[in-house]
DNA sequence: TTGTATTGGCGAACGCTGTTCGTGTCAAGT
DNA sequence: ACTTGACACGAACAGCGTTCGCCAATACAA
C-alpha cells in the first residue's frame, strides 16, 4: 500500500534514531536529570521513557528494575565527591572537609540522600568514598577498628541529614514561594506552635522556643558533625595519644 | 415494597455491625497490626479497610489521607517509649537509657522508623519525648541552646538507624530464613565481596574487611551514640564544669 | 410520631505506579 | 542470502491513593 508521508510536524519526534539511541548511561543521565529537576518522586520508569520518547518496557533492556536505576543513579552523583589524599597531620580536618563535600553534593541533588540511605555501599564510588574515608583515619591513627565503626556512623549521618533536608526542600519548592520566606514562615508557624503548647505538661519545651527553633540546617549539621568528631578524637587519645587533633 | 429477607449465608458477612463499628482509634491499631505483621509496604488503606471488612473509602471519613494514617500510628509507638524523671546527677546516663528504650521499641516495630524519620516532631508523644530529653538535660545543665540541637540530632540518629535495621529485617522476612543464618550468609557475602576487590585500588579496605564486617547492628549503634554523648559532655564540660557525666 | 438534615459507609472509577509478555524489527554473523 | 539474537515497545496486569456520588441510618426538630 502506498505509504503515507509524515507530516512534517511529526518530524521532530524521533529525527534520527532509527534504533539503539537507548543506553545504560543515557537511562542512567535522564533519570538524574528529572531528579535534579523534578524530584524524586517524579522519577518513574515512565517519566524516564518519555523524556527519551519511548515507553517504559523499553528501559527494561538495560536497566533490571527502579531500585537498580537508582543506584546507578546514586552512584554517579557519589562521583561527584571529591576523596583527598590522607595528610596524617590533618586527617581530623580531612575527614570534616570530606563530609562537609558529601553533604554539598546532597544537597546539589536534592532527594538522592533517600535512595542513599537504602543502600547497602557496594557501588564503585562508595566504595572509593569509604576507603578515602578508611584510609584518612587509619592514618592518623585511629584504631582500625574504631575507623570501621565510623566510616558506617559517618555515611548514615550524612544520608539521614540529607534525606532530612530534602523533605523541607520539597515542602519548600510544592508551596512555590521563594526560599526566605518559605523558611521565615515555616519557623514561625512551628516557633507559635511550640509557644502555644500547655506550659504545665511542657515546661522545659515551652522555657526554651528560641534555642529550639534558632537553628538553621546547616548549623544544625555541623553541630552534629562535631559531636562525632569530638566523640571520635576522644577514642582515638584514649587508644593511643600520638595522633594530634 | 416487601424486604426480601436476607438469605442466611448472607448472614455471616457483617453479622452484628449494622453501622459505626469504624472509629479511628479502630483504624489506627488496624494499620499498626499490619505494619507488625507484614512491614510498612504492606500497610496500604485498602489493605486496612479489608481487614475492617469494607472498602478503602469508608476510611476517608476517620483519617483525612495516609500520611495522617501513618502519623497516628507513629505517634502510637512513641507512646511505648517510657521517659524518666530527671534527676540531676544521672543526666547523662538516663539520656543513653532514654535512647535505648527507643530504639528498642523502634525494632520491636520493624519499620515505623521510616515514617518517623519523614516527620516533623509535633504529635503529642513526640512532644511528651522531647520534653523529657531537653529536661533531663537541662537539669544536668547542659546549655540551653546546646541541648535543644542534642534533642534535633539523637531523633535523627535514632530514626535512622532504626531504618537502616528495618531494611536488614525486611531482608531476612522476605528471604525466609531464620535469623542467624540469614546474617551469616549475609555477613559472608559482604566479607568476601570486600576480599575480592582490587587491592590496588582499596588496599584499606582489603586490609581491614574483619573490621569492617565484624559489628554486629548493637554495636554499631551504641558506638555512634557514645561518639554523640561523649561530644556532647565535651561541650557541657566547656560550657560550664558544674555538671558530673 | 413524623419529617428532615447530617453523617458515615461504600461501590465504582480515575490516574498513577512497577513490571511482564508477546510481537515486531533491525543489525550483525555465518 | 539467511538465520539468529538482541533490542524496541504497545498492551496489559495488579496494585496504589484518592474522589465522587449514592444509599442508609441516625439525630434532631416539630
Amino acid at each position: 500500500m502506498t505509504e503515507i508521508p509524515s507530516p512534517p510536524w511529526r518530524k521532530a519526534r524521533r529525527p534520527s534514531a532509527p534504533r539503539t539511541v537507548l543506553s545504560r548511561d543515557l537511562i542512567v543521565s535522564t533519570g538524574l536529570r528529572i531528579l535534579d529537576a523534578e524530584g524524586l518522586d517524579a522519577l518513574s520508569m515512565r517519566r524516564v521513557a518519555q523524556e527519551l520518547g519511548t515507553g517504559p518496557a523499553s528501559l527494561y533492556a538495560h536497566v533490571a528494575n527502579k531500585e537498580e536505576l537508582l543506584d546507578l543513579v546514586y552512584d554517579q552523583v557519589l562521583g561527584e565527591i571529591q576523596v583527598p589524599e590522607p595528610e596524617p597531620g590533618r586527617w581530623l580536618e580531612q575527614l570534616r572537609e570530606l563530609v562537609l563535600d558529601a553533604t554539598r553534593v546532597f544537597g546539589a541533588h536534592a532527594d538522592i540522600a533517600r535512595v542513599g540511605l537504602a543502600n547497602i555501599p557496594t557501588t564503585p564510588n562508595a566504595l572509593r568514598i569509604a576507603e578515602g574515608q578508611l584510609a584518612i583515619m587509619i592514618a592518623g591513627g585511629v584504631p582500625p577498628k574504631t575507623a570501621s565503626l565510623m566510616v558506617d556512623r559517618l555515611g548514615l549521618y550524612v544520608c539521614a541529614d540529607a534525606f532530612e533536608s530534602s523533605l523541607y526542600m520539597n515542602r519548600q519548592r510544592t508551596s512555590g514561594k521563594d526560599v526566605e520566606s518559605f523558611l521565615e514562615e515555616t519557623f514561625g508557624q512551628i516557633g507559635a506552635f511550640y509557644r502555644a503548647l500547655p506550659a504545665d505538661r511542657f515546661p522545659t519545651l515551652v522555657a526554651h522556643v528560641d534555642d529550639l527553633v534558632a537553628a538553621d540546617d546547616r548549623e544544625r549539621f555541623e553541630f552534629g558533625l562535631d559531636l562525632m568528631l569530638r566523640g571520635l578524637a576522644s577514642y582515638a587519645a584514649e587508644a593511643g595519644p600520638t595522633s594530634k587533633g
